[in-house]
DNA sequence: ATAATAATAGTCAAACATAGTCAAAGCGTG
DNA sequence: CACGCTTTGACTATGTTTGACTATTATTAT
């Protein structure tokens, strides 16, 4: 659980002060500066690690006075959250991407440890290695889409 | 006993850190270089001596600070049914054969009821809806054994 | 007011840094 | 001496870093 490369030391920072307050303001330039990289690498910080699938708004401004706002918020409507996944999915989903969707059904807790794992276990790559690699995405998605929609029912 | 090759050597090597930590993370290309192999030899290793089976979890990533994390966890005591089950289950199984295993698994204590239904939610007839009938009983299997071997893990 | 300038942030693609796959070639053992 | 395990490397896939260029907003000068 090492810091391996920039882009996840500044994630972790910006989770850790979101800790302490639901929503932070930073200034790009001030963040890149903080920790040696180029501004552009905070946008890609912030694609690739706070989504919206896992539960962050963010918004900007540009100009003098800019910054880039970013909020955890709280799920309003779990059937609309689970619906969102879904259609994040789509009709095809790479391992990755569907891990991240896994993760967020962690970290919003319809999903515990245990269950994440398992149900990782049924559509990694090993699993689905077809011949042909689209098809793996699709059943992927498939199933990742069958599962969140088992949660949709109440126990 | 002896080494004879640079795969056991590795293997060995591998395990002894993992004596030390439950889990260890390596660079593919540093691993290489120290044991004076090609990096693919890593994967190799990695696949014919640190599987699930065996009590091994690995994950890892590419890109900057790419790493390959190895997990030793402690398999469960019976195991030996669990294997009984992935035989039975063998490289193609059908939807009502599969929920029979599930149903073992759950009245076993393997899986609770919930975890039984998000499994069943996996591999059922619509979700693996192939062209292809047989397809669909194989992936099922593979799907099937994956979770088994998952439950090896005493998590 | 309006235009120019400064101060921000955003985009995108190229360069770089890893790891994975696969099949052919090599080798050791029964 | 055949069979299966090991070794190798070319090719592929994926994730990160960088920087040139663009877009937007605020401030200042006219």
């Amino acid at each position: 659980m090492q810091n391996r490369n920039i882009s996840d030391i500044i994630e972790q920072y910006l989770k850790s002060i979101l800790k302490e307050s639901p929503s932070i303001e930073i200034k790009r330039s001030e963040i890149a500066q903080q920790f040696d990289c180029v501004p552009s690498q905070i946008n890609y910080v912030i694609k690739t690690r706070f989504t919206v699938q896992n539960g962050y708004l963010v918004e900007s401004k540009r100009g003098g006075g800019g910054y880039i706002r970013i909020e955890k918020v709280d799920l309003v409507d779990d059937a609309e959250y689970l619906n969102d996944l879904i259609e994040y999915t789509g009709k095809s989903i790479t391992e990755t991407d569907a891990f991240k969707v896994v993760q967020a059904l962690y970290e919003n807790h319809f999903l515990n440890r245990r269950e994440a794992n398992l149900i990782l276990s049924t559509f990694n790559r090993n699993v689905l290695a077809f011949s042909d690699h689209e098809i793996e995405d699709i059943v992927r998605a498939r199933i990742l889409k069958s599962v969140i929609n088992r949660l949709k029912c109440a126990d």
